[in-house]
DNA sequence: ATATTTGCCTAACGAATGTTCGTTATGACC
DNA sequence: GGTCATAACGAACATTCGTTAGGCAAATAT
């Protein structure tokens, strides 16, 4: 991919996130790009393969992210709180394109939107895998693992609504905070006899 | 409203869902309520009045959610296991709807979205209110409050994404296990000891 | 019984949509 | 110096968009 359409992408990308996709023209993107929306397309095929490039680069982001976590041999909190910093890195450190991998990617071709859907399947496995094994190695309650990785992962997602680049809080803050909510829940632990060093 | 408005309303939120408010045209609302585009204009003012009606509406019902749970005397853990469950039946009841109500509002006028976001607020500050009195009677964790409501409420939003109606989970399940997923955490707890009766 | 409102129709509007066309200026390479 | 690829251009395309105007039949109200 030559450096112009590289930049043109990631101009879609900022429109798609602002805008939405169907609300953001390829005369908006060229108007950014300060070139004819004629000139666009001396560089891609059409729009949706900027919807296209942009959900796939992501999904295949995170499941490289996942990948890593689970080939290493960790307990599973280590796992977790690993995959936790790398779905974070990868949100924060690719805002606009992961808001178009979360919100934007309904709007893929029926095929495509069906292998999208399949990666994305594959993703949440990862995570639900962790939970699994913490669950089998006796350091995770037995919740209901499907349930417990769409609320996990649901808060990892919604960052992207109120994350502020320039805001108080860095990523790995971010992911520290998170990991420990989601590890040790709301309730004050009485005796904390036993627990230590688990993390 | 009358009940062909209404009809009409709730056709949008279907579609409004299903393709977003971008690319749901007046002409697939009309054909839905097989009618012609332009007879709409009988009943609304325009395609945006459908947006805002829906957004609205919904802000209110989740407010008067909070409201109640906040007017009453129980302690926070009580309480939050109230609005947990309110907002559940809120999602479930109107599916279509909070979905345009979380995704879609964005798509609202200038004027109306800064009004929207304002409502969204004051909803959240009522979490806000039942997380920091968990604190202060000592039975919550010193979180950071904004942070831990923003995870919480992530969490319950995320269910419309993959919530089920015909599915096996019952709204009031749901409710219940997301409930105890964000007070209690994954990981195990070894001494269980005088934390009994807290819920 | 007559007047009025309601709910829908056909037809059309101007604007915006994604895209295609033929062309051109600019350099790099043989 | 001729050939070719790149990246841009202005103009136009067919289509779709939200919306308006004017009329007509049935239901409703007076």
């Amino acid at each position: 991919m030559t450096d112009r359409k590289l930049e043109i992408l990631e101009i879609a990308q900022r429109l798609f996130c602002e805008n939405g996709y169907a609300a953001a023209s390829i005369r908006d993107i060229a108007k950014a790009a300060n070139v004819e929306p004629a000139s666009l397309y001396s560089h891609i095929n059409g729009k949706e393969e900027l919807l296209d490039r942009t959900c796939f680069m992501m999904a295949d982001k995170f499941l490289a992210g996942i990948d890593d976590v689970n080939d290493i041999y960790f307990d599973a909190a280590q796992k977790l709180k690993m995959a936790v910093d790398t779905h974070i890195n990868i949100l924060t450190n690719h805002l606009d394109a992961s808001v178009v991998f979360q919100r934007e990617w309904r709007y893929l071709s029926d095929e495509r939107k069906a292998e999208f859907i399949e990666l994305r399947n594959k993703y949440e496995e990862g995570f639900r895998v962790i939970v699994q094994t913490g669950i089998d190695e006796g350091i995770f309650n037995e919740v209901d693992v499907k349930f417990a990785t769409l609320a996990l992962l649901s808060s990892l997602n919604w960052i992207v609504e109120w994350y502020d680049k320039d805001g108080d809080l860095a990523p790995s803050e971010i992911a520290d905070r998170l990991y420990q909510f989601v590890l040790t829940g709301l309730k004050k632990r009485v005796s904390p006899q036993g627990v230590k060093g688990l993390m």
